[in-house]
DNA sequence: ACTAAATAGGATAAAAATATCCGATTAAAT
DNA sequence: ATTTAATCGGATATTTTTATCCTATTTAGT
């Protein structure tokens, strides 16, 4: 309903990562995808991405995964995971598409959704990493079921 | 950021064939598609879709085109649209994609995100074509720019 | 009847998103 | 050093979404 599937295994596999990271844990590629249900390979290439964009740590050769620190956990909002993936996902904002949607602009329905997308941004910007492996590890959400 | 392609031009077809319907004029798809800044051919398959769903209605023939009455605007709500180009849009309606997220089962933003979801359903359920439409002829909003 | 102007509908193409495969590289353990 | 267990990165395949093209059908006007 908002993101792709690309960006649903990122923000899983974050978490998947973050939570184990808590516990002292190092997770790795089959780990994970079996944890979050997503295909292996392509979860590989969104790990990358993460790597790369710096939400998590890649750890190479054996004994070697994904694992990211306390202090991080606490920094890194959902936004970042999204941009991490996909680095214009805020720019097209506008819900019917419109280049440039705004107040003196605005689409049909852009004076009812402008407080929704505000609360959206506002929850991306807001939810840490931490405070979602959290929930996971205390059992109060999951990641597949 | 929230609806395909398919959907954004759906919706924006009606708002403009209501407006010109409104003021007494039929609307063909050249006309349509210019108005909307849509593929004109992509445009007329979901012009089909939208008379077989019962938003629009086509009128064939030389002179023919789309066009609605004003008790039907006042009745069509934005989710009837959307429902009409993708039946399934409100089953995949958790942010991480899980199949049974659910207060019991939720995901690790279920309980963040569900205030916006329920408002996002309200505004489909609740804002009719009419009101789109009469903004748009009052100057009140735009289709394209 | 004929012509012109529309939509309908089927086939196809192009692009983007999703997914897989495999060899290269890295690092730990023996 | 060799083996083994990992990630990395490039190439490729599949599926879905977006987009186009062409013929058939319908209807108004002459």
């Amino acid at each position: 309903m908002i993101f792709s599937k690309a960006i649903e295994y990122g923000i899983k596999a974050s978490v998947y990562v973050a939570k184990q990271s808590m516990n002292g844990y190092r997770s790795n590629l089959k780990e994970i995808s079996e944890h979050i249900n997503s295909p292996e390979a392509f979860t590989a290439k969104i790990l990358q991405q993460l790597a790369k964009g710096g939400i998590i740590h890649s750890i190479k050769g054996a004994g070697g995964g994904f694992a990211l620190e306390i202090k991080e956990m606490k920094k890194i909002k959902l936004v970042d995971i999204v941009l991490a993936l996909d680095a214009d996902f805020l720019n097209s904002t506008c819900v019917l598409g419109l280049k440039h949607c705004s107040e003196t602009n605005p689409c049909p329905v852009h004076h009812k959704y402008k407080h929704i997308k505000r609360e959206t941004l506002h929850l991306l910007r807001n939810t840490s990493l931490l405070e979602m492996s959290i929930n996971l590890d205390k059992g109060l959400a999951y990641l597949r079921n």
